[in-house]
DNA sequence: ACGCTTGTTCGAGTATTATCGAACTACCGA
DNA sequence: TCGGTAGTTCGATAATACTCGAACAAGCGT
């Protein structure tokens, strides 16, 4: 259990990461990381079992939207926004709806 | 087969619009009306049968990416640009790859 | 070493989706 | 009204995904 297999930021694709964003969950799981910063797999379940979060921590991760590291017997995920920003530049902050301070 | 149903801007759904956006034949054909203005079905199938198209204009219609409208015997399919753009700020451009002028 | 907590993996059930051929519908021109 | 063109709808098939319980694994404290 103890290494992730993350995608190279080069290795991570555009309609995979529009997949991993298109489910209610993983989206409010990716809106959570986003604005309280890195978090365990539990804190995020919102009432689920387990095994579908940690279904959903997967994709998210294999899509490399997420970064999870062993944090003793928890997992801590994080947002992999620094290199979603250069990869797709905007695309973190229209769908997590970040108004730029307008008006 | 007259009138199609266009999802209304307010019932747009975000993850159903990621959905639309995360299959590669879809995406490329919305690259395609993005930046060669509205077009017809067969002209975006890419070798591929109708049906196969017919259904992935189905899918971006109904999420509302797509307006489609019938044209005599064909269909034009047109971006719809203005209302996503209102809706999700900056999700079309990053997912089209239009890069700002920089430098 | 034991137990507790936190996640992952496995398997099964269900549902949704992609793909494509075939049949059908709509529109237009001759 | 007969073709021809452009798409849609209908099946059928195969693949993929979501959900959840149950079993397993890893780490840490005692």
């Amino acid at each position: 259990m103890r290494a992730f297999k993350h995608p190279k930021p080069e290795d991570i694709e555009l309609t995979r990461v529009l997949y991993a964003l298109s489910d209610p969950v993983r989206l409010e799981v990716v809106r959570q990381l986003a604005d309280a910063g890195p978090a365990s797999c539990a804190a995020l379940d919102g009432g689920r079992p387990k095994s579908s979060m940690s279904h959903h921590f997967r994709v998210l991760r294999e899509a490399g939207v997420v970064f999870t590291e062993t944090n003793g017997p928890a997992h801590m995920n994080e947002l992999r926004r620094a290199e979603l920003d250069r990869l797709f530049p905007g695309l973190l902050s229209s769908v997590l709806g970040e108004k730029k301070k307008k008006r």
